[in-house]
DNA sequence: GGTTATTGACTTTCTTTGACTTTCATTTTT
DNA sequence: AAAAATGAAAGTCAAAGAAAGTCAATAACC
């Protein structure tokens, strides 16, 4: 039972595929196509092309008006540099952690079998202490084993 | 008059012996079939299909929501299996873990890049907090790396 | 009597929808 | 020409819907 989220991610990866990383789209025409109320396109933005996983969306309200979405692209190893200096400070979230994994796999910076075994690590599950520490320890070991990647690239 | 959770149980693995050992079911669905509650699913999945009898269980809430269970083969991965059940109980210190990773390697169970990664997972360094808990949370981080590896495996 | 099953109420997570708001461009009034 | 009205977008947020999870109470079976 394909979610419609799932179908409208998978069409604007295509489109982005074919336009070289950078798009424009109208919103409501975007839902028309798939028959769906078009906040469901803000929503399929916020989950699956969010920073952390990599794209970067502007807009513009008003006649003539329109929804960019930009697939970021910087080399890898200052990716990695800014994850350790800026975006991963001494507490994240496993849905980030999740989408910067993600993200790093399709950078090519992993492989599927190591995005999987990070995600392992970072999991509430996996750590299992009180809520309060828990995105703390997940930035420390997020943190290590960026540390480590870097390491092996260089 | 066979119990419903055999009849379920022998159900699930008939699907899975057609579906070559991974498949996806809608739990609702299969409730329904059985004409029982739903948590009765949850109930034969926990007791006959723990990961200590060879399955993996993964699963997603919400709309298109699904549970995905793993035949895993026990043979070849009895080493995982006895480091799962046996070797790591609740509390695990670095060296052991190190040794543990180290001997995985050896075994081409796992990738050197793969063994670098995980044994920054499990550095005290890596897990910031007090050391009274520090060996809990490292053996449920190394058990959670070790599913996964065993899910990958298959 | 103790273990194993079954059920149901409640919770959590993820998705979809719709009502309402804000912003911008164009057209109409004054 | 400036101001006001209109219409055409996109944004927000909360409610409804669609799953699965949890847990404790009860029931059934050795």
């Amino acid at each position: 039972m394909a979610r419609l989220s799932d179908m409208i991610e998978e069409f604007i990866k295509a489109l982005l595929e074919e336009s070289n990383g950078q798009l424009e789209l109208q919103r409501n025409e975007l839902a028309d196509y798939f028959e769906c109320a078009p906040s469901q396109i803000n929503y399929v933005l916020a989950t699956r092309f969010s920073l952390d996983r990599g794209y970067y969306i502007e807009s513009r309200r008003g006649g003539g008006g329109y929804i960019r979405i930009i697939r970021l692209d910087m080399d890898s190893n200052d990716y990695i540099m800014y994850l350790l200096k800026e975006r991963i400070g001494n507490r994240i979230s496993q849905q980030a952690a999740e989408d910067i994994i993600h993200h790093m796999l399709d950078k090519g910076i992993i492989t599927e079998r190591e995005s999987l075994i990070m995600k392992a690590a970072i999991q509430d599950k996996g750590i299992g202490i009180p809520t309060s520490l828990k995105d703390n320890v997940r930035a420390s070991i997020m943190k290590a084993m960026l540390t480590t990647i870097l390491k092996l690239r260089n």
